[in-house]
Formats: C-alpha cells, sequence, structure tokens
DNA sequence: AACCAATATGTCATCGATGACATATCAGCA
DNA sequence: TGCTGATATGTCATCGATGACATATTGGTT
C-alpha cells in the first residue's frame, strides 16, 4: 500500500498546523472546538497511525524491553516468564523484543549489543549466560533485571528461593512419614559459571536436601543422591536420566522410600522408571518435583515445588519500570525481589508403605 | 550514564564530517587511510553504538517483526514455531516483537495497531484469531504472513498437511493390524471462525481419521469417536479430556485395539486412563498422538505425528522477506508453504493382542 | 597545458513527531 | 481605554543517521 500518512499530512488535510494535530493526538494544550472536529476527521480520513519510531527517536525513549532468553535451559518456565513480562510491559504500553540466546555467551553479547543500538528501555536477562554482558548492558546505562540466577549481588533481580521450595518439599516427605528419601539432579558443576559465583540453582536445590536430612538427624547416605549429567534438554534426554536415575535407586539393597527429583523432566523419567520395574506411585514410592512445568501435569499428577513463572516475568518487568527513570548506576539501590515457591500436592506422593 | 554517544560526536572528536564517520561505519564510499584510522579509534573510544530508531526513521524501514503469538492454544507448539521465526530473522538482521493475544480477538486487533505504529517490516500471525486483523494489517501495506491456519487463500502462509498427518498415523496403526481404531479430539466447532472458513485443524484430523477407515472399507462406528470439549488448554484440564475420553472407549462392549488422539495432551491422559484401567500400552492397546510436543517424549514415548515446529517458523520469517520489498497486496502471488509432517515411531503402538 | 577520472571529504535536507516559544484574539476588569 | 490572563494556533529547532550533491585534491593522459 502507499506509504502511511504522517502528522504533516493531516495537517495539511485539515488546514492548521502539526503543532495543532499533535494537541489533539494527545489531547493537551488548547485545542478549539472547531479545530478538533477538523483535525478529528482528517485523521479518520487519512486513517492516521503515529509513527512510534519518529516519537522514540524525539522523545528519547522507545518503549521497548529486551528479553534475552536463555531457550536451551528450561524451556517451558521460561516461556511462562516471557509471557508474564510481555503481559506486564504491555500493561506500562512497552513492547517487548525477544532474543534467545541458546546457552552462548557470544550470542547473548550479540543481544545486548543489539539492544543497545535499538535503544531498548530495559533489559531481562532470563538465566543469565554470563555476569560480563550484564555489566555491558549496565555500563551502558540501561536498565537491567536479572531472572532466576544473579552474580553479583548490587544489580536487579527476580528470584525464586529455591533451598525454601526445596525444603519445603523435604518436610512434606518428612511429614508423610519418609526417612530414606532418594534425589535426583542435576550436576551443579556444570552450571557453575566462575569459583567465586553465587551457588546455582542446582547447588541451591542439592544443599537444601542435605540441609534438611540434617535437621532430621538423618545420616548422609551418598548412595541415594543421584547426580545426572543432563539438565534441562527437556526432551526425551532428560527424561532417561530421570529414568536411569531412578532405576540406580530402586537397585539399592535397601531402596528409599520417596524420591526428590529437582526437576519435573527428571521426575517424569523417574516415574517411569518405577513403572517399568512394576512398582506403583506412590504406593511403593512417592516421587517429587520442582518448577510445576505442565510436564508435572500429565500421567499421574505430580506433587512439585510449582514456580510462580508467570509472575516472575511481571515482577521483572515492575522492576525494569522502577529504574528506568534514573537508571541508577549507583551500585547501591539494587532491587532484590524473591517470590516464594508454593507446593502443589497431588497425586505422586504419599506416606510410605501404604496399600 | 551518560546519554550515548552520537555520530556526531564522533565526528567532532575525530575532527570530520558525520558523512565521513558513516562512510567508515558502513565501509562505503571513499575514506583516506589516515582519516579512517582516525574515526576508527574516536568509534572506538567513544564506545559508539548506532542508533537503529534513527536509522529507521531515516531508511524507512525498521528491520522488525512482529509476531501475534495466540498463546492460549497450543502453547509449547508454538514457543517453538517463535524460537524460529526468530533464528530466521536474526540471520536477515531483524529483531521481533512478541505479542500474546490469548485467543482475543480484541487483543489480536490491538497487537496490529501497534506494529503498524511500530512500522513492522513485517507481521507473523501464529494460528490469527479473526481474519479481518490479518487484512488490517495487509491493508496498512505490511506484508503478511500466517501459520497454522488461514482464512483466504490469496494470502501468505505456512501451513501443515493435518490430513496427510493423520492419514499416515492411521496407515501405521493399519499397517499393525489395526482394524478398530478410536478417535479422540477436540470438538471442531469450537474453533470454526465462521460458516465459509476453511476447515479448523481440528476438523481436518476427524475428517482424515475418517476417511481413512472408509479408504479401508472399514464400517463407521461414531461410538469410536470421542469428540471432547476442551482443546489445547494443555495443563491437566486437556489431560483429563484425554483421560475421560479413553476410559469411554474401554467401557464399549467391544473396546478399539488402537487409538488416535489428535494432540499429545489428550494422549497423554489417554495413556493415564489406559494404566488406571490395569492395562497396558501397547500390549493392550495402541495410542497415537498429534504434534510432537515434549509432552509426547515423556513417561511411555508417544507414537505421533510429528510437526516441524521450528522449521514452520523459520519458513514464516522467510516468506516475510520475500513480500518484504515490494508488499504486494496484489491479490495474485500469495505464497503458501505446506510442510509434510513425520510419523515418530515410538514406543506407544504395536501390534493388536500382541503380549 | 588542459583535462579527466579516481579519490577524499564536507554540506545539508530529510525521515516524523514534539514542545518551547512566539503570536494573536478575546473577554473581563480596573 | 488599556491591561491581564485565558484561549487558540503557528513556527521551527531538535532527536541521529543517511545519502545526494557539491567541492577539493590528486595522478595520469593526450
Amino acid at each position: 500500500m502507499q506509504k502511511a500518512a504522517s502528522l504533516k499530512d493531516v495537517a495539511r488535510l485539515a488546514g492548521v498546523s502539526t503543532a495543532t494535530v499533535t494537541r489533539v493526538l494527545h489531547n493537551n494544550g488548547y485545542v478549539g472546538e472547531e479545530t478538533r472536529a477538523r483535525v478529528t476527521s482528517a485523521l479518520k480520513e487519512t486513517g492516521y497511525q503515529l509513527n512510534v519510531v519518529a516519537q522514540s527517536l524525539r522523545k528519547q525513549q522507545t518503549r521497548t524491553l529486551g528479553h534475552l532468553l536463555n531457550t536451551i535451559t528450561r524451556n517451558p518456565f521460561f516461556a511462562e516468564v516471557a509471557l508474564g513480562l510481555e503481559e506486564q510491559a504491555l500493561r506500562h504500553g512497552c513492547n517487548v523484543f525477544i532474543y534467545n540466546v541458546q546457552a552462548s555467551a557470544e550470542r547473548e553479547r550479540l543481544g545486548v549489543e543489539t539492544f543497545i543500538r535499538r535503544r531498548t528501555d530495559g533489559i531481562v536477562f532470563t538465566s543469565p549466560v554470563d555476569p560480563a554482558n550484564v555489566e555491558l548492558a549496565a555500563k551502558a546505562g540501561i536498565p537491567v533485571v536479572q531472572v532466576d540466577w544473579l552474580a553479583r549481588a548490587d544489580r536487579n533481580a527476580v528470584l525464586v528461593d529455591n533451598e525454601v521450595g526445596a525444603v519445603e518439599a523435604m518436610e512434606h516427605l518428612f511429614a508423610l512419614g519418609h526417612r530414606r528419601i532418594g534425589f535426583i539432579g542435576a550436576d551443579p558443576a556444570r552450571f557453575r559459571h566462575s569459583a567465586d559465583a553465587r551457588p546455582s540453582v542446582a547447588e541451591q536445590r542439592l544443599s537444601a536436601y542435605r540441609k534438611s536430612l540434617a535437621g532430621m538427624g538423618i545420616a548422609a547416605d551418598e548412595a541415594l543422591v543421584q547426580i545426572r549429567p543432563y539438565y534441562y534438554s527437556l526432551d526425551e534426554r532428560d527424561a532417561a536420566e530421570g529414568h536411569a536415575g531412578m532405576r540406580e535407586l530402586l537397585a539399592l539393597h535397601q531402596r528409599p522410600t520417596a524420591v526428590f527429583a529437582t526437576c519435573d523432566i527428571l521426575a517424569a523419567g523417574a516415574l517411569q522408571a518405577v513403572h517399568d520395574a512394576g512398582l506403583r506411585v506412590p504406593d511403593d514410592i512417592s516421587v517429587i518435583g520442582f518448577d510445576d512445568t505442565y510436564a508435572a501435569r500429565l500421567s499421574p499428577p505430580l506433587t512439585t515445588v510449582a514456580l510462580p513463572m508467570r509472575e516472575i516475568g511481571e515482577r521483572a518487568a515492575d522492576l525494569v519500570f522502577r529504574h528506568m527513570p534514573a537508571p541508577s548506576d549507583a551500585a547501591t539501590d539494587a532491587d532484590i525481589v524473591t517470590l516464594p515457591s508454593r507446593l502443589a500436592i497431588r497425586a505422586s506422593t504419599a506416606a510410605p508403605g501404604s496399600p
């Protein structure tokens, strides 16, 4: 179609200046009754749509957020985060650029540079790959928010307390009467960014498992701890790891009565292993997962530590906006929001040795 | 941080005009050896990053795509499409605005208007809600591509041949020896946009089921057809529908030896129902799904009609770019790409009555 | 010597919206 | 009458990058 009408076109048609059209558009300043009518009808006639690009240039504000998404890890989790972020941004009149980073620090850097060039009003890192990229964005004066993990405490972040969530899961099992509890989780070392970095999600969940046992005065039994190589590729590979982990646990001369898996996919694989062994969940063994991705909601609905994924995205957007007007590079006033998880008790857990 | 450096700043620092800096930046036109060096170092010193907003205004091209995403329906499917679209757009130097529409025609319209105002170079509708919104975008002269469904044949689209996929699934079951085959699917009427609209995905799959049976000379038995109310809410509700559908089928005095479910979530619920009935898949009954979302890859890996989700997104991007330079409103040269599905044979299907 | 092409660099209008500022009209009031 | 403030509208520089165009300066060619 022909190029869109500009303010000037509308002004010409209405026989006024562009300033008057702007005033009508934004409903500010003085405009005469009759003039307003003429402009309004000219707007309608031309099908005028504001050119946001020009507006952004002039206002030095794009009403745009950049979302760097580490797609490889924890896909469905992050899709929900992205949705929450987008919805909340929309409520603030902003649109979101999405950029999938595929676990590559290099791609992440390219993404940051892209967003700097596009002058996004903020950048959200969902599961940042390399903290240096976060600094890069911050140095450009763009408000930055991290989701799911952060390296430095002086940066904005929306987190979940994995320790509390894991402890609650364990306490649920304790309350049911379980004392011999297995663990299936990812290798924490694989996701360690640097020696001095804060503990990874995998580390947090594992250490909460250990602390919970200790808190109950239960002796640690490393045979019950299945650390598996893969993590959140989310296809059959991961399920297979959960499966293999459970197989090992079931093969112990004294097998656990319950298993805590650190993500739903691992748990799903574990369920299958139980089934394959001719045993039943939760009658013979209880299984608890983490995240509450909808993988948890199929087949036998999984008891799991549910994370408020949508809300995480929303809070991330809020943080960006709170830091937008005066982008603080001042290392002091970082906002760190920690959202609670919620134990979703479903059909995969029960008291040990029940019918 | 201080505002970013502009071309003018760089030019001043290097002691040249802005035109020269542009030439160095884009490596075109003549620039002296020594001047180039001075400009290059000035660029480095200022940490200059091109202002894409200004560039877009000047070039009348934003290198931006808008992606309208019908999140409610078929979530994981569309997340993959979005990823493919984003990746391909990136290869063309474009970034993607994402806009979740939540099955609301009104929100979809707002999305289109947003993209028009942002002057995106193209718009992709993944599962359009209201064809009128597609027309709205097209009328604004923006290249439009539809994914997964289209109302008018004179528009660009990337589709999957659901009929062929469903027929292949049925033929797989026939080849295994099944003759009594149940169907669990969504209610086609729920997704009918208008009386004269092209058949919905649900309709296509159901009619392929019927045609396949007829082609084999098998009499239709409506007791075997379970039309369920929900579709792709993708949580336990949908799984529950698959579960209920399978329960009905198992309760028949002569139960089917195989069941074709029109999406993996329904199939997952169906699997659970088989399990709950004390039967085994595939020994007692075969189950086949559709889509190959990773729901299909858990528990007992599901035989399913796999859709090339990532590639669908990539082809959608390609279509946008093919139609970008001369946005054709001419109703004639629409590109409709139909991608093949692939039958992924896994553990949920076998010959009837096998051990 | 005159001229041409290649090389090198600067000037400036333009994309479209915005808002500070200037200008103009009019009613009400001292 | 002259002044003030409210109302109404126009002018224009600006945001930053771009590229058409103009202007120099070369080193060769006839």
